[in-house]
RNA sequence: CGGGGCAUAGUGCAAUUGGUAGCACGAGUCCUUUGGGAGGAUUUAGUCCCAGUUCGAGUCUGGGUGCCCCGACCA
C-alpha cells in the first residue's frame, strides 16, 4: 500500500479528555473514528489490525474443533424469555421493537440462539461433542463506557459454545479450550493470566477470566507468582501479602482488563430450551454448555496499552497492519524513488505486507516520528546516505539499533 | 442511575468586570529545505442547539443535546 493513498491522518494533538494510553495511540495513528460514546468506527489501519486478530483467534477456534456460524443479531423476546433473561440482562440488554410492535432484543451474547440452534440437531450421545463459533457484532447497553476501544456498546466478539454429553467430557474441552485462551493471547503478544471470577448472569457457579495485568484494567486480580492461583478481587477471600492457598507464597495484586471469558453453563440453558439427548442406555439427559468470548476491540486496545513506547505503538508482528514500513527519506530524488519502488515491488512479490511512504514533501523527522506512532515492526529506510553504500538501513521498531545492509541482500532477509 | 467536569476554525487551545473572537497545528498556492514532527510569503475556516436578560452575549439565566472522568455493571 501506497501511503499516499492511505486513508488516515495522523494526528500530533490528542483532546485531552482522552486518557487512556491506548485510545490516545490509536486516535493519534487515526486507526479509529468515534462516532458517540462507546462507538468507534474502525478506519483502514484498524481494521487492519482488527482482522488479524480475528485471524489469530479463528485459527486456534479451528484448532480445538471450533466450526464457524453466523446467528443473527436481532432475537425474538420469546428466546430471551425462556432463558429468563429478557428481565435480568436488562440492561445490558438492548430492547426494541419492529413495526407489528414485536419486542426484539439486540444480541449482547448467543446462549439462547445457539439452544436453539443446537435443539433438533441433537438426539443421541453419538452426535455429541460439537462447538460452534461466530465472529460478530454484539450490543450492550452498559451504564458507561470508558478507555476508547476498552469499554464500547458495541464490539465485535469470538464467542464459542460447547456441547457436551457429560461432565467429564465437558471439562476436558473446558482445559483445552482455556488452553488455546492463552494460545491467542500469546500470538497477541500478550501474558495473560486466567482467573477465577463470579459467574455474573451466565451462571451461579465460578468463571475463568482471562486478565491482561496492566495499570489501567477495570479489575483487580489477586494472584501468586509462583503458581497458578489467581482470583478475581471481587470472590478472592485472600488479600495482598496473604499466603499463598496453593503454595503458600506471598500474594501480588495487580490491575487486570479482562480480555477473555469462559463459562462452564452446566445445564442451565438445555433446561431452558429442552436440550436432551439419548445416551448408551436409552436415558434421556440434559445437554451440558460452555460459552467463551473474547472481544475483538478490547484485545486491541489491551495489546497497545501493553506494547507502546514514548513514541507510539510498538504492534506484535502477528497482529500489526503491515510486516514492513518503507520509508524513502526524499522524494525529489530519482534514484532514491526508482530504488524505493523496485524494493516495494519487490516486497509485494515476495508477499510481505508493506506500507511504502511515498509521500512528498514532507521532512525526514515527520517521516520518522509517524512511523513511530504507526508501530510497524520492521523500518526499510533509503536515503541518499543508504544509497551511497547500495544498501538499505532496517529498523526493529522494538529495537533502539539499526542494521544496514546491502540492497541485494535484501531478497535474503528474514522478517 | 448518583457525583464531578467540559462544549469556541478540520484538529488542539486562548479570549480579564458582558464591549472588534485570537494563537498553534492542519489544509491550499509559490519559493527554499530533506536522517528526527523544516523556514519564509500568502490564502483558508469558528462560538453545539433553542429561548431569555441586555444598547451589546463565547462570557449571564433557563431548557435541550452531546462528550469525558469517578462510582455501581461488563468482553
Amino acid at each position: 500500500m501506497k501511503q499516499s493513498q492511505l486513508f488516515y491522518k495522523a494526528k500530533k494533538q490528542v483532546p485531552k479528555d482522552i486518557e487512556a494510553i491506548s485510545h490516545q495511540l490509536l486516535y493519534r495513528g487515526d486507526f479509529i473514528d468515534q462516532l458517540g460514546s462507546g462507538l468507534y468506527s474502525f478506519l483502514p489501519l484498524g481494521w487492519l489490525v482488527h482482522k488479524k486478530i480475528t485471524q489469530v483467534i479463528r485459527e486456534e477456534m479451528v484448532k480445538i474443533g471450533g466450526q464457524e456460524v453466523l446467528l443473527p443479531s436481532l432475537h425474538p423476546k420469546n428466546l430471551w424469555e425462556k432463558s429468563g433473561r429478557w428481565e435480568t440482562m436488562n440492561p445490558p440488554l438492548y430492547k426494541l421493537k419492529d413495526s407489528h410492535k414485536k419486542d426484539f432484543a439486540l444480541g449482547s451474547t448467543h446462549e439462547e440462539i445457539m439452544a436453539k440452534v443446537a435443539k433438533g440437531r441433537i438426539n443421541s450421545y453419538k452426535d455429541l461433542p460439537f462447538s460452534l463459533f461466530q465472529i460478530q457484532t454484539k450490543f450492550r447497553n452498559e451504564l458507561r463506557y470508558t478507555g476508547g476501544l476498552l469499554r464500547t456498546r458495541e464490539f465485535v466478539m469470538k464467542d464459542l459454545y460447547s456441547f457436551h454429553a457429560d461432565e467429564e467430557d465437558f471439562k476436558k474441552y473446558y482445559e483445552i479450550a482455556a488452553k488455546s485462551y492463552l494460545k491467542i493471547f500469546k500470538r497477541c503478544g500478550l501474558n495473560a493470566v486466567r482467573v477465577k471470577a463470579s459467574g455474573g448472569d451466565f451462571t451461579t457457579a465460578f468463571t475463568d477470566e482471562f486478565q491482561a495485568l496492566t495499570p489501567v484494567g477495570e479489575d483487580t486480580v489477586i494472584y501468586c507468582s509462583k503458581c497458578d492461583f489467581a482470583q478475581n478481587k471481587e470472590i478472592a477471600k485472600q488479600k495482598k501479602g496473604d499466603n499463598c492457598p496453593e503454595c503458600g507464597n506471598s500474594l501480588s495484586q495487580e490491575k487486570g482488563i479482562e480480555i477473555g471469558n469462559i463459562f462452564p453453563l452446566g445445564t442451565k440453558y438445555s433446561e431452558s430450551f429442552d436440550l436432551y439427548f439419548v445416551d448408551k442406555n436409552g436415558k434421556k439427559k440434559l445437554v451440558i454448555m460452555a460459552s467463551y468470548g473474547i472481544g475483538v476491540g478490547r484485545l486491541m486496545a489491551t495489546i497497545v496499552e501493553a506494547h507502546h513506547d514514548e513514541k507510539g505503538i510498538v504492534w506484535p508482528k502477528e497482529v500489526s497492519p503491515y510486516l514492513v514500513h518503507l520509508l524513502s527519506l526524499d522524494m525529489r530524488d530519482k534514484k532514491i524513488v526508482n530504488e524505493t519502488e523496485k524494493i516495494y515491488k519487490d516486497l509485494q512479490k515476495r508477499k510481505i505486507e508493506v506500507l511504502y511512504d511515498d509521500k512528498e514533501d514532507i521532512s525526514a523527522g515527520q517521516k520518522l516520528a509517524e512511523s513511530d506512532l504507526l508501530g510497524i515492526p520492521y523500518r526499510i529506510l533509503i536515503s541518499k546516505k543508504t544509497l551511497e553504500q547500495g544498501s538499505v538501513e532496517i529498523k526493529e521498531r522494538d529495537k533502539d539499533k539499526p542494521q544496514v545492509i546491502k540492497i541485494d541482500e535484501l531478497s535474503n532477509f528474514k522478517f
